[in-house]
DNA sequence: TCAAAAGTGTTTCACTTACACCCATGG
DNA sequence: CCATGGGTGTAAGTGAAACACTTTTGA
């Protein structure tokens, strides 16, 4: 795809994926939204028993992203509603015993509530609150702080708030995702017109009702509009 | 550095990295700063004589950030200014006769206009308008035009212009830098007033004389603000 | 003294913020 | 009928854009 180089010319590597995936669940005091993800337990050295960033090895004929997504699904059996590239890493300095390089390109990724409480079941994948986490393997906590950063920044300028919802949803259901995300709250009225004013929003016909009070209108996404940028691959 | 598995896990490829250099240099006709960058014709296949992005091989002993400025340096004779990490390709249908998987990472530099019209010199190396490309090998194009897109945002919010400039400069040559990137003209004095407000610019006493015009103040880029976001291993 | 760019002042307009207020529903 | 959140209106504040104007130099 992108190199100029011939195989002959170049260093043979070991290469894996990992994820940092995100979703939103109650904050385990507050019982208000927050940003989770799920971490796995190493069981083999280095860093044996620490908790770390699901992946695993890039596969024969499988392109970085569906590396990225299946190696996820092994681990967690989470489906990613979103998943984009973070960023490559490949120190030479990273073998302990400086037997092999190794390069991993890591990914972000969100899925949907409901899917999180399904997929992470044993004792060797737990979630962990993003910004509580205890001290990971490798350096998956600069890792996962820079996949924060990447995820509060694109809320301002991509419908990537879609990702934690389902096809349709209140204007205060968007509003909580936000607030989850930013970890502040945000005025109702003027959040509404930001979000028209936006123009991504497409309001339906229906309503949610059941609580003590008038019931809210339901929107959709446009889906003209791409969910969010997603490297060169996707934004031509 | 960052990676859960083990090397018996993962699988073997052929790495190497590329790097999408930028110059401002004066266009053919206008003989206004344009975006340029510089390209290697390919002397082998797949692609032969086609113009690619400069690169090569991951050494065995070098990060990749550090491969990146070396390879650039080897096809180019440039030293980048500023590096940073693009996206990594990695697509399992690279290798036209299916030999061997190659992942490529690609970088993005600046360089200054004075080391630009020193490095590249050979008939096999040569300086392009960044809009106006021919057809690249592999994916290159749309490669090309993921970094633009980078270097357009960035501008905005971070002195990465400082690339493109000497130790010092005029609010006229910085406001030359962003107008070439951004392809339009930008009013002298909002320009002043926003670099001003934004605390990233610091006030020198020396006078920029030589012009038939009032002689303009030098200033400098405030050296504790980092140059730039550079992926996560900088931003801590 | 004049052209040209440096640098300052000012008006306008768009957008954000804060908050008062009405609406519709379930209990 | 009233508590609760849905939804609308509006005035103040902030910052960008447009442009008139003054300043200082080289020729």
């Amino acid at each position: 795809m992108s190199d100029p180089a011939t195989p002959d010319e170049q260093q043979r590597v070991a290469l894996a994926v990992s994820t940092v995936i995100f979703a939103l669940r109650p904050h385990p005091t507050t019982r208000r939204l927050a940003v989770h993800l799920p971490l796995v337990r190493r069981i083999r050295a280095p860093h044996q028993g620490r908790w770390a960033l699901p992946g695993g090895p890039l596969g024969a004929s499988e392109g970085l992203g569906a590396a990225a997504s299946r190696t996820l699904g092994e681990t967690t059996r989470l489906r990613p509603r979103y998943l984009e590239q973070l960023y490559a890493f490949g120190g030479p300095d990273r073998a302990p015993s400086a037997a092999e390089r190794t390069v991993s390109i890591v990914y972000w990724a969100m899925v949907r509530p409901e899917e999180a409480d399904a997929g992470v079941a044993g004792v060797n994948v737990q979630w962990f609150l993003a910004d509580e986490l205890p001290e990971l393997a490798f350096d998956h906590n600069l890792i996962v702080e820079y996949a924060l950063w990447r995820l509060r920044n694109k809320l301002e300028y991509s419908r990537i708030a879609a990702a934690f919802l389902g096809e349709t949803f209140t204007l205060a259901e968007l509003r909580g995702v936000h607030e989850a995300v930013l970890q502040r709250p945000l005025d109702p009225a003027n959040f509404r017109r930001q979000m028209e004013a936006s123009g991504r929003l497409v309001p339906t016909d229906e309503f949610r009702t059941g609580g003590r009070h008038r019931p809210a209108r339901l929107f959709r996404h446009d889906e003209s509009i791409h969910l969010a940028d997603n490297g060169p691959l996707t934004r031509a």
